[in-house]
DNA sequence: TGATGTTTCAAACAATCGTTTCCATCGAGG
DNA sequence: CCTCGATGGAAACGATTGTTTGAAACATCA
């Protein structure tokens, strides 16, 4: 099991490299060097680096997918045919995007990549990352829509996509924020905290009220 | 004026450049090549290319914060003493945003460069900006704490972050989700439209009621 | 054991990177 | 006029990048 084990440390410790530095800036030599496993073994194992990339993120998403669409079975059925309370969908959402990381590293580093997979969005990854795991994610939003429908399809898109900017943002910085929050506010900050703390804000923010209708002009009422 | 033609088509290319493609992906000799100027030109008016992206960041900055600051100076004149509704202080922020790179470029490239600042954090950058604006931020911070007393401190730091990186998150990846939003509902949006819709969720989420008192229980590994 | 297919390793590959050097060019001041 | 500091331009620098090569080491099975 010589081979598992070069791929495994391999990425292992590619994605900590990645998360904390990029993926250009982060070179084949500096993961191979620090996995101890030859410059070679990339290349051997996994074909290219984007190709080990798309690995790390593979780790990552397969199973949680997976096990999203059981979480959202197990709810289907309990509300057999009914809605799924909005609240419900999140917290499930919250509870497989935190079990998924633990049970191999960090959540902050799967943020990170999430994160980096967003912004530096070299075609390819974006591609691969809808191409690959988009079906899940419209299958929960089309559990969104059904939970809230007084919301224009459009609207909910966008405010979506507002709290998982929220999410993403946050938990990806986490470590800069951590840092500043613990000088300033004393008290230190775990990934469950900042949970607590996102609720009621997503919450929220999915439930204001709608924006007034746009203006012809560019009046500004304050 | 020709030393200050060629600094300026460097710049008007790098910054494009590097929305589009991040920063270690966007080599010299590409900006070069497209801005139609020697490769040593940017190592002789920059000094080094993390001069030339600080340089990038500068000229969108320093005229934001110092229209923001006389901004912020107005409202308080105008509240002489009291309070300022956080709704202003949001609209006042957004307003300026709006017009600074209207004045130069689009405000998606602003966004997009402020996006990859935060996450690809390639140190020397996150310092640079925090402690060469990080100033007019505190005082924006100082006037909405006054104007959400019953918030704790540390909440509202947590959430004017969540808030922030919903508006960077968005609009720097405005690109992609216009077109799945355009081809999914039809609608056209503007960055406009999108201040529009952001808006009431934002108010929304920092007026959001406070989370649960958190559970006590083990220790989370970060 | 000997043959076979897989994995590891050191070395080199070509390409590209940021940076530097050296010289030509230009324009203003003596 | 000539000089001199500033700028533009071509070429090359050394370093680093991802990738490939060919042989050694290994495991597996007849």
């Amino acid at each position: 099991m010589a081979q598992t084990d070069t791929v495994t440390r391999i990425l292992d410790t590619a994605e900590v490299l990645f998360a904390e530095r990029g993926f250009a800036e982060t070179s084949l030599r500096t993961i191979t060097s620090k996995a101890r496993v030859n410059l070679a073994a990339v290349n051997y194992h996994f074909g290219s680096k984007k190709a080990l990339i798309q690995a790390v993120f593979s780790r990552y998403l397969d199973p949680f997918t997976e096990r999203f669409h059981g979480v959202l079975d197990d709810l289907e059925a309990r509300h057999a045919g009914g809605v799924i309370p909005l609240e419900e969908l999140l917290e499930s959402m919250a509870r497989t995007v935190l079990e998924v990381p633990a049970e191999r590293h960090s959540l902050k580093v799967f943020m990170k990549l999430l994160g980096l997979a967003y912004s530096q969005a070299q075609g390819h990854l974006r591609r691969y990352i809808q191409e690959e795991y988009g079906s899940v994610f419209m299958r929960f939003t089309e559990l969104v829509r059904r939970a809230t429908p007084e919301l224009p399809d459009s609207e909910r898109f966008w405010r979506l996509h507002f709290v998982l900017g929220t999410v993403i943002f946050t938990l990806s910085g986490l470590d800069a924020l951590r840092d500043i929050a613990e000088k300033d506010y004393g008290e230190h900050v775990t990934v469950r905290d900042l949970i607590r703390r996102l609720r009621p804000v997503v919450v929220a923010a999915l439930n204001a009220p709608l924006p007034e209708a746009p203006v012809a002009s560019h009046a500004e009422a304050s």
